[in-house]
This record gives structure tokens, sequence and C-alpha cells, in this order.
DNA sequence: TTGTACGCGTTATCAA
DNA sequence: TTGATAACGCGTACAA
């Protein structure tokens, strides 16, 4: 590992070689208007020859300008933030940035140790969809002046931009849906509560909830052990037994969602119209399940666009602004169903 | 965009402020074991204090040495690639060091544009899935130094190790699969030809195909428009009613096959005694769907662990390592349901 | 144990 | 139009 030694060539070789100063190789690279055209073409040539790749690094020191944004997401896995991450790929490119990506997977731990590499990395700004309460690191690096949007979260003392989704709404819209078909009790599959989605879905559903007429004591949650398909099923399988009649299913994410099909699927048939079920996201997939799953639209690609766009375009006179991003409820079979068809009529 | 102009504070800082020089600031940092345990103490307290961060680019620059690979991948969207990237960076991570990761979309241009920012911004090593033929480009990086790991193909002139799975060997399993259970045409919906798992696969079910005794004649290609699950849905939907009957689908990755059966369910009703279809690379979601899919098997997580291994610890005489990996045939409901169920038994 | 001074590869400034 | 030279922030001989 590492690179061979003495193999590097750097600009002063190609000066060298090219008989002119590095001043004027330099030039070549960066202000090619202002050398001469023979000069610049010999230049050219012996970059070409010799195969010069100018170093990032060097650069980087110098200018303190390095074209790449640091993003610490949730779960890189998961496809809402894959989508999210192409939306900021996207955006940066115009621009010509790079991106460095990190998983926190949801730990606190591994998410301050990304911020901190990204920080001495020396990027050019970060965008974090924290795993829990940063401010306190993130003051302390914005306050050393590198610009911060933040996903789905804002912390008053932090100066940082963000885009949020609203999900409050988000969680009211799935429980009032529920709570329409009539479903009279509540059980809804969540992460921590120190994730804000996470509380901030809880905190909508149980007000759509309330809203809807239902009681306190009719809602639920349990407590994922991972917030993917295999931590939906396995919460969720062995909970049906004792679930009360007309219990409505809601999954802080897609991907719990399907789990949590699994295991009623595993359990021996599912009837949608059982446990009505309703996931958050929209990710491309819940279109193609047997029960195409009724959820909660979030504009995806876009949150990462606008992210993104905040970095590259800040005012001089606000830096900080927030974007708000409206969810909305996509009705499909695992909500619709009605109860004395056992199975779906087109399955795939 | 950009941080304040002298507002960061450098090992100067620090020194000036604690009294002491620059070299024994350093020293605090990175051979604390040398300096007293006053002096240090006493840094320590000024680096909290002033919140220092130490300059990677400098860092780099000095020592040659960025604890951090590239990553160039086809589809980072595909769980397939996610999962590779996750056993990458776990491993990176284990000898702390971070991954650039890049999607090329199947696209040389932009991994070429990929390749460059990597080589130019220093890092220690790349790993690349090539979405064509790059072996001209990679020899002169390789010649430059730098360490690389070729996923899934491997070019004779180009000093590079690789992580291979055998697609011929993918390719064969599913052909052969789909004429034992009775097909008698095959129809492959693949990529184009320069990607070399879309060129493997083909020719290893052709193979396959022909070796279970069937003709060359039998077996037709569709290019697809993009290798995901849209593109599997848009290049099969205008096909099946010219199809002959006994035809077995094969698809080049999962999502393809996904799209495939969308496309079929939309068509009204989707039987898969009628059209048996074979997925590749069995990604997570094969499982949840409605009619579970017949997939080859890759150790996904694990081409990427090997990968970054093989980056990371490279014998100094033998540089080059050759890993191969070995696909698996997983039979599931899309080629196994019995012609006269119009529908699977548990749909979910 | 601590301090000094040089060099890593660039870019920018200023003279020539 | 070109050349010489001083930074950028850090690590590390080497000297003290």
């Amino acid at each position: 590992m590492g690179r061979q030694p003495g193999t590097r060539v750097s600009i002063v070789d190609v000066a060298r070689e090219a008989g002119v100063s590095v001043g004027t190789a330099s030039n070549v690279l960066n202000k090619p208007e202002r050398v001469a055209k023979n000069t610049r073409r010999r230049v050219e040539q012996v970059i070409e020859r010799l195969g010069y790749v100018p170093s990032g690094p060097a650069r980087a020191l110098r200018s303190g300008q390095i074209r790449t944004v640091g993003a610490v997401l949730l779960d890189i896995r998961n496809p809402f933030y894959t989508q999210v991450t192409r939306g900021i790929e996207d955006r940066l490119e115009e621009d010509e940035f790079m991106l460095f990506v990190g998983s926190s997977d949801g730990k606190m731990e591994r998410e301050t140790r990304y911020l901190n590499v990204l920080e001495s990395r020396g990027v050019a700004g970060m965008i974090l969809s924290p795993a829990g309460d940063q401010s306190k690191l993130l003051r302390d690096i914005a306050g050393r002046g590198v610009p911060i949007v933040l996903l789905e979260a804002s912390y008053p003392d932090v100066p940082a931009s963000s885009v949020l989704v609203d999900n409050v709404a988000g969680g009211e819209l799935a429980a009032r849906h529920l709570a329409e078909i009539g479903c009279e009790h509540l059980l809804m599959f969540n992460g921590p509560n120190s994730i804000p989605q996470c509380h901030d879905r809880a905190a909508g559903a149980l007000r759509g909830w309330v809203g809807a007429g239902r009681s306190e004591a009719t809602f639920s949650q349990v407590l994922l052990t991972s917030m993917d398909i295999a931590g939906g099923d396995d919460t969720a399988a062995p909970l049906f037994d004792d679930l009360p009649a007309k219990t409505g299913l809601f999954a802080v994410n897609d991907l719990v969602a399907i789990g949590v099909q699994r295991a009623l699927r595993k359990r021996g048939g599912y009837n949608p119209a059982a446990f009505p079920l309703v996931g958050y996201d929209d990710i491309d997939l819940t279109s193609v399940l047997a029960v195409p799953m009724t959820t909660i639209r979030q504009p995806t690609y876009d949150i990462g666009r606008r992210a993104a766009e905040l970095l590259l375009h800040r005012h001089a006179h606000d830096p900080i602004e927030r974007v708000t991003l409206v969810p909305e409820l996509v009705v499909r079979e695992s909500t619709t169903l009605n109860a004395n068809a056992d199975r779906p009529k087109n399955p795939v």
C-alpha cells in the first residue's frame, strides 16, 4: 500500500524538462491565456509525456480550496439515502465538486468520527443527517467556518442550513389514514427516539391518531432492533399473536415495513386486511411488492439536490437557510384490500 | 462556500499559545511518548481550547500518505453495489482508512473523470468495477504507483489485483436451469457488451444453453435501455406478445429482473410458469417479492471486503493477486411454480 | 526533552 | 511573457 517513492513527477520536473520556470508551468494549467502559445504547447507535451498529475493535497494546502464536500448519512444501504446521495452528487457535479460519503448506521460514535475526519480533510462543506444530538460538535465545526447543511434536523444553536421534510405531518398522515380505514389500535415500529425522524414521525402519528378521535391508550410503539428489513422482520415476528383485532401497523420506513410484511408472510399467508400497513419514504421497490405498500412519499432526490444547492450557493448576507418539503400519502393495496379477499388479485 | 479566511488555527498558533515550539506541539499529536507529561497536558489543553484541527492536506503533502481509498462503481443505487461498498468500508475502517465513492452509471466518460480526480487527490489506492475497457488509463495510473483492485474485471496488461466472481459460470448455471425446467427458448435481458459482467454472463448462458442440448438459434438477447428496474420494465413491456411458447427469461441482474416482473404484471396477471425468470445477484429484496425470484447469488459483502483487503495488504514480492469467488444458483418460485397454478400460494 | 530549520508540491506576487 | 521566491501547515532530522 502507498505509492512507490521517487516515482511521482511534480511540476518541478515538468518545468525542468520543458526548460521553463515552475511559475510558467503552473500557469499553463491554471491561466493558459497568460502563456505564449509555443511555450504552452511545449509544456503540455512534456506533461503528457511524463504523465504529470497535479497533487490535490498540495493544491488544497496552497489554496485552502478543495472541491469536495462530505456527507454523513444514517444508512447508505437504505434506498432512500442512496437516492438522496444521488441528488447531492448530481448537483455537486454541476459545479465540479466531489463527494465523500459515510454511513453512520445510526451510531453517534461513528458519526462523530466521520465528522472529524471530514473536517481535517478540509472539505468545503458537510451534509449530515444526524444520528443524534450533535449540536455541540457541529457548533464547533461551524464556528471554524465550515458550511453545514442538516438533513431532517435543525438545532437552534447551530448556524447551519437545513432541508426538512415535515415528519410530524408525515406521521400524522399515516395515523389518520389508518384511523379512517377503521383501525382501532395503532402499532408503530420505530427506531430510537434520539433520531429526529423517529421522534417526529411518532409524535405526528400520535397527534393524528388522537386527532382522529382515537384514545392515546390504543397507540403503542415497539423499538426496532435495526431500521432495515431484518429489523422489521425480527421485531415483528413474535408480536402478531398478541395483537388486538383491527390493529393498524405503521413502520418508520419502507425497509422496516417490507420486513414486517416478510414476517407476516412467514407466519403463513398475509392478509393485508387483517393488518393494514403503512410505510415511509416510498422507495422504488414498494410498488413491486406482492402487496404494494401504502406509504408516505418523500421527495428523495430533491432533498439531496436542495441540500447541495444550499451548500454551494450561500447568500453572503444570510447564509443560513431552511427549506421545508412536504410529504404525501400514497395509498396502495397494503391498506385497501377488503377484508374477505384473502389474497391480492394480481400478485407480483 | 469555503471557510472564512484567517479563521483557521494552525499548529503554530497552538505552539505559540502553549509556549512551546511547533516541533513539540507536533510531537504531542504524533509521538506523545516523546514529550514530557506536563508539556503534553498543557499543549493538549490549548488544542482543546483553540479547537485546533490538523490539516489533512498538509499532512498528506508532507507524508505522501492519505488514509483514503477511492472506489468507482457501476451503479451505486443498485443494492448489489451498496452491499459491496459496505464490505469495502468495513474492512477499510479496521485500518482507519476512509472511502471516496463514485458511481460511473456505466459511462466510461464519467468513470474516467472519477479516476483522474481520485488520482490527483492522492488516494492510497483505487477499487474499480469498470464500465468499459479502461486498460490504457489504468496502466498509466498503476504505472505511477497507485495500487488498483479491479472488481469483476482483469486486464492482462494492467498490473492490478482482481476480485472476480465467475460470471461465465453464473450465466451457465442460469441457462442450464432454464433448460432443465423445460424451456425451449431463452431470452436474455442484457446490458452493453462493453461491460465485462454483461459479456461474460451472456457467454456463459450461451454455453450452458448449448451444453444442455439446445440450439444456438433459440438463444437471443435484448439490449436494455438501462440496467435497473425501469430499464427492465421498459425493455420487456413491448416484447411479450411475440415471444414463442416456453421461453425462459434471464436478466443480467436482479433489478432488471424485478422490472421484467413488473412489466409482466402490468400486462395483467403474471404467471411464472409461462415465463420462468432468473435474475442475478440475489439482492436482499428478491425474497420479499410476490414471486420470490430464482437468481444467481454472489457473495456481495465479501467481494467488497476482499477487495479492500487486497489493497491494504499487498505482498511486497507479489503485489498482484487474483481472488475468484463462486456464484451459486438459488431456486425460488419464479422458476418452480407449476403451470396450472395461475397465482402463488402465499402472496406477499 | 525541546527547539530550529528544511522540504513536501502548489499557487501568487512581484520583478525582470 | 516569463522567472524567482515566498508562503500554505505539517513532520522530522538534527542540533541544543
